[in-house]
DNA sequence: CGAAAAGGCATACACACGTAAGAGATTATG
DNA sequence: CATAATCTCTTACGTGTGTATGCCTTTTCG
């Protein structure tokens, strides 16, 4: 189904910012590192390469610069790494892990209405026709 | 506050079965390997040297072999794995992850159902005081 | 009893990762 | 225009990771 080279961490890092700037050059990509987060262009560089080699992004020439863009859907990406997670710490199992989040996890009053409110509204679309 | 090396994929792996075993030999962990799991002795045991090394596991010797048992408690293990996950993917807020898992990951009617029992408990226990 | 089995400890080894330096081309600037 | 700044492309390099082999010792078994 799937099948491009897992992504580390620090990969991750990296797309993670390419997809909330939809399309951005290396320089881009470095003037958006957290606060703190010093790194080389040559190594923001590097990880771009490697997230477009893996299958991850494309890139378009523009000018004498790269332009990077997804290849692959954020959401699904996110999936995978989830499903991945969830399946190696938790046997596949959502709910212990959900579970886990509520009970120890920062879940505030807040996140906690947020979530009832979520439920019942699931509860009206339930069984949803594909 | 922690600060033991990270696990990586396959250390985790056997750690949780370590943890589960409670106390393991070498050849307890490769038996409870899952099916298909197809890793050698000496794997193994170089997975829980290094587990040991990590500051996760301690070993006490009994007979000719070793005896591996947790140094860290597993669900503080879990807490900072989560953690980390939950930092990097997103962005620290436990709740879109939550939302995450309800929406696209398998929670079925009866997790959900199990899930709004346990929010009604929790609005018992509320505000547990530090 | 002598060989095979089972252990430990040390070492290996290819490939992934995080981080970057070097070389060469193009562009901007004093 | 010469020099500095930017870019890309290629290559590097220490450390981590997954998977094991080698060697030595202690048991076990035919």
């Amino acid at each position: 189904m799937n099948q491009r080279p897992a992504l580390s961490k620090a990969e991750m890092e990296i797309a993670r910012i390419v997809w909330d700037l939809q399309t951005a050059t290396v320089r881009d990509v470095l003037e958006s590192l957290p606060e703190g987060r010093e790194i080389d262009y040559k190594t923001v560089q590097t990880f771009l390469r490697r997230l477009e080699t893996k299958g991850y992004l494309t890139s378009k020439r523009s000018g004498r610069s790269l332009l990077y863009t997804a290849k692959v859907r954020p959401s699904q990406v996110i999936h995978e790494t989830v499903k991945d997670f969830v399946g190696r710490l938790f046997d596949g199992e959502a709910l212990p892990l959900v579970e886990h989040l509520i009970r120890e996890q920062g879940l505030k009053e807040d996140d906690l209405q947020q979530l009832k409110d979520m439920l019942s509204h699931l509860e009206s679309e339930q069984t949803i026709p594909e």
